[in-house]
DNA sequence: AATTGATTCCATCATTTGATGGATAACCAA
DNA sequence: TTGGTTATCCATCAAATGATGGAATCAATT
């Protein structure tokens, strides 16, 4: 039996799919206390009753959108450590900041989500803290912070969540960070990924180049 | 007349004093919505009409407890210039990144608040920002991004913007990264001091002598 | 057309929440 | 003591919120 989730995702148009996304959208705006299945509902253009129909209580329908967010990023980790393969580490990491930058730009109440997900102290443990530990390992391997999957030390996974979170800062706080730079769209994009870039590029080219 | 915050400051066990300390801690680990007048005045061991007689409504609290948390950050930034007046650039990203770790890790509800308030979409735009912008081109021209406080490019104001966003979140997510990187409280810090300095000494010392 | 199951909306409930009025108590100056 | 100001609590309200029952509607199958 296909849970809730699943059937969302096999028919996009559904009702549970576009109740799905506005969750999603406005969790992302406002975080889980700052929203109101009303607000949900209004936004999709329905009866609250009809959102409990498919999605029961509040609580479990974000929980569906932090999964639902998860394996979205899972995937797309999957997808850079696919491009990265085989290549040297300083374009390892430009590659990894290009496209992890254009994913969350282009989808930023996804950063915003990870960020509230992260941060919360009533954190709704959900399977975003799963994926966390289990890519930082592959990603220090590709990094070239470590050469072991099973024995990442703390230093390098510590250093893969600092570059992990500076893209998501840059991406979640858009609001608050272009208006200061005063920067169009494209600007911003393009002044965060060099600065990443600035930032990343020497600590780590200088720590690959210590081990060879 | 002196206002509600200079009133609790002169008296730090005062009863304003006492609730806007509650509300800081509760608003910095559930965030606005999440907190209810009600929690912040069981916190005091008050009734919540004793609260509203000190503070008003609950938005006028929270934004005494963002201009407050505003001054203590614009403080703790004097006392870095102060501090790294004339030393060497590695010596002055240093003390920096020290001094604001163990503020932050000391006081991590300010680091809390301080996401809470960078991040949200219906942001209560507070002193915060000005301070923001404000101290953005001193740590730029401190930090040897630029020469003139007048003219700081976006690229370098983005470059303290990366960092002074890395030390908030280690702080802020210690919660959830500490448990992933299994260590205890004091080698966390730790960790996070050496990772920062890692990355981003690098970066930064590359310009300096670029510059030279 | 009729049956059945899935879907949607209307009306409504119980709780929670922000906020206030009024009574009471504490403090303090004259 | 007295008078007045300040501070605290109790009771309560109106609005918002999460949630549900039941009627009505739609769609597919026979």
């Amino acid at each position: 039996m296909p849970t809730a989730l699943e059937k969302a995702r096999q028919a996009p148009d559904s009702m549970k799919a576009r109740i799905l996304s506005a969750a999603r959208k406005l969790f992302g705006e406002y975080g889980y206390h700052g929203v109101t299945t009303r607000m949900i509902a209004q936004e999709v253009g329905i009866d609250i009753s009809t959102l409990h129909y498919h999605w029961g209580e509040k609580q479990d329908l974000y929980e569906a959108v932090l999964t639902d967010l998860s394996d979205e990023i899972h995937a797309k980790l999957i997808e850079i450590e696919g491009l990265v393969h085989g290549k040297p580490l300083e374009v390892r990491l430009e590659v990894a900041i290009d496209v992890m930058c254009d994913h969350l730009f282009g989808n930023p109440d996804s950063a915003h989500l990870m960020l509230f997900s992260h941060f919360s102290k009533n954190r709704i443990t959900s399977e975003l803290d799963a994926h966390i530990s289990r890519h930082l390992a592959n990603i220090a391997v590709a990094m070239g912070l470590a050469s072991d999957k099973a024995h990442v030390p703390p230093q390098a996974n510590a250093r893969v969540l600092a570059v992990w979170n500076s893209v998501i800062n840059f991406a979640a706080g858009e609001d608050l960070f272009r208006p200061i730079l005063d920067l169009d769209r494209p600007a911003y994009l393009s002044v965060v990924k060099e600065t990443l870039k600035f930032i990343l590029l020497p600590a780590f080219t200088r720590q690959a180049s210590r081990e060879k």
